[in-house]
DNA sequence: GTGAAAGCGCTAACAA
DNA sequence: TTGTTAGCGCTTTCAC
């Protein structure tokens, strides 16, 4: 019953010939007779091989480096966030030998982020995790890295003609309309609804827009436009123009709710809108930003849509460990769950994440869930 | 800089014993001499010693059976649903030597689990996953495990005096109270509302009743107690007062939601509720099975509250896998979050569960989400 | 009690 | 182009 695996040493035995050559078919590092080719080959069809990728890993005895190609944490907590799940996966994968080297650029210097991307090449890693916020910059770093065969996996941004070896991150149109419907239940006209960006480079960012506009046609479809739909851009924390145009919607009595693209931005809008809370108007961010928990806790904040800025860290690096250990090729889209906190669930969140922390969930094995 | 590891061997060396007694200190396998006992401590205190756990699998070719004592996939898809995540599970830690074996049992009768848990003794398994949903029946099982030593898994229900290794399952008060929250939203007096158990064995199960004390809570929390609440509990299709009851509850104009506390009663009560539904009459439940994602998008369904019985089902076998192959302790209350799924998330959360499906996000190594 | 040595299954260097 | 062999780090058996 037990039957014991089919080795590399039976397929020798087999095929009459000798492992090193068997390896040499596995692997077709060439240097194979036609002859010693077909014989192997005829074993290996009559007779399922698996790999024991253990045995694998412990014999050929290498590590890998992946650079890090993502935002100044110190700069925005997302990315915070994100760089302890990368580190925890860091951690999951030690003893496969991944090693991470992190080359932090500045979110809205294009400059900074080419400067990383030039050390991230000259460091020759063996594989690469990168936000891909600036498009243009971005183009010719992948051209670079396929050129030299280094694989790279997309985060957050995506960009299909990257061919990278996967993208992660979440589909925003639709997170976009997830807000409207959550901000629309119940309500019903007249009706007036605003959308918040705080502080986004809103030029280069299909991110902030992508939401929005799903927001939008969400809205539009469910009042059949006859809604009204505002759309505030913060530039700076002393954007005057900002702050008028605010204090213009917040007045507004048919106001039915607030929502507001990211997560730093939920917080600053939090703050600003804590006094005029009125009871029907909702407030609708992103992320499990402490700050954000407590809002919400307070009943100033309705509803989180949860980014996940952690798992999807974390799942960047095993993709890209699995690909350089296992030689295993991702999904390639791995659109996250779009996630909806409320005040009920929250704690379930919360709980679970502070569990993590203390590293109580860490697994030799990671686990997807 | 690349310092390479400490090995054992290293000890060894640095101790003045042989690889042989090293080992026997590290896993005190007796027969160790008071001197080079305190050698190899010594040298232990002062350098950091990490185990090759890659090295130690290969080196002990060791195999594990993990009993699967759960109600017949059959029966319930819920059950159905967590087999998968269960038998991917297998498949994730294959190369670690972990072999399943399952021992369905009858949902609703307590002898056909007894009988399944004397069979499950019996083949003396290294670990078991086990949903103990007969309380009384399950204490003498878990007492013959802690004598025989063997680990075992709590799933879905939780027994806190059972010393299990973890329990896997979600906070089922909270999850009535995020139900509840759902239902309630935007909603106002004067208002009923419905709670529907379909063919669950109230007697025995704690599960279903948690769920309805937490949605009651919360409306009468919300609505001061001057929110009208009824329970019905239909104990076969053919239960006639329960029909009679059923539709005296939806012909009530001040009808605004029901809940049903299972994932297959969801379906049940949408396909009863199909041609009554009234515009502010929300219906939640619980799980994506394809029926309710289909009333989802009809507009039947409201939300759903996702129990992932797939991943909880993974999680259990990781649990278990990582503590047998790793001797790595898990987290001992593993709850779940609380996840809503509405019409506008509902494809964010399919489509992962078919790439998954489609075997595409299998890993070699699992990963943690 | 202890140490030496033979695995585990695969890789990779080297000699033929 | 091939076969042989010495690892990888740890476990486990078996003499001493």
């Amino acid at each position: 019953m037990e039957k014991k695996n089919f080795r590399i040493k039976d397929i020798a035995h087999a095929s009459g010939v000798s492992v090193g050559t068997v390896d040499r078919v596995l692997h077709n590092r060439g240097k194979v007779s036609a002859v010693a080719l077909k014989k192997v080959m005829e074993v290996l069809s009559k007779n399922e091989y698996k790999p024991n990728l253990i045995a694998r890993l412990l014999g050929s005895n290498r590590s890998y480096r992946i650079a890090i190609l993502l935002p100044d944490p110190d700069q925005d907590p997302y990315w915070g966030i994100a760089r302890l799940g990368m580190f925890q996966a860091e951690n999951e994968w030690q003893h496969y030998n991944i090693k991470l080297v992190t080359f932090p650029f500045e979110m809205l210097h294009k400059h900074s982020f080419e400067k990383a991307a030039a050390k991230v090449l000259e460091s020759r890693p063996d594989g690469v995790l990168i936000a891909p916020i600036f498009y243009h910059e971005t183009l010719p770093f992948f051209e670079a890295c396929h050129q030299k065969k280094i694989p790279f996996v997309l985060f957050n941004t995506n960009i299909k003609e990257s061919k990278a070896l996967c993208f992660i991150g979440q589909d925003l149109y639709q997170s976009g309309r997830v807000a409207a419907e959550l901000i629309c239940m119940g309500q019903s006209l007249p009706a007036k609804f605003g959308v918040l960006h705080v502080d986004e480079d809103l030029e280069d960012s299909v991110h902030f827009l992508e939401k929005e506009k799903g927001f939008k046609e969400y809205i539009n479809e469910t009042f059949e436009s006859k809604a009204d739909v505002v759309s505030l851009n913060r530039t700076s924390s002393s954007d005057f123009s900002f702050k008028k145009k605010l204090a213009n919607l917040v007045s507004d009595p048919h106001l039915k709710g607030v929502f507001v693209s990211s997560s730093h931005g939920t917080t600053t809008a939090a703050t600003l809108l804590k006094n005029h809370r009125k009871n029907n108007v909702r407030l609708v961010g992103y992320d499990l930003l402490k700050e954000n928990t407590e809002y919400m806790k307070d009943g100033i904040i309705d509803f989180l849509i949860h980014q996940k800025p952690q798992q999807q860290a974390f799942l960047g690096i095993s993709c890209l460990a699995n690909y350089l250990v296992f030689k295993k090729e991702a999904v390639h889209m791995n659109l996250f769950p779009l996630e909806i906190v409320t005040r009920q669930n929250l704690d379930s969140y919360v709980k679970l994440s502070e569990q993590k922390e203390n590293g109580q969930n860490v697994t030799y094995k990671p686990v997807i869930i």
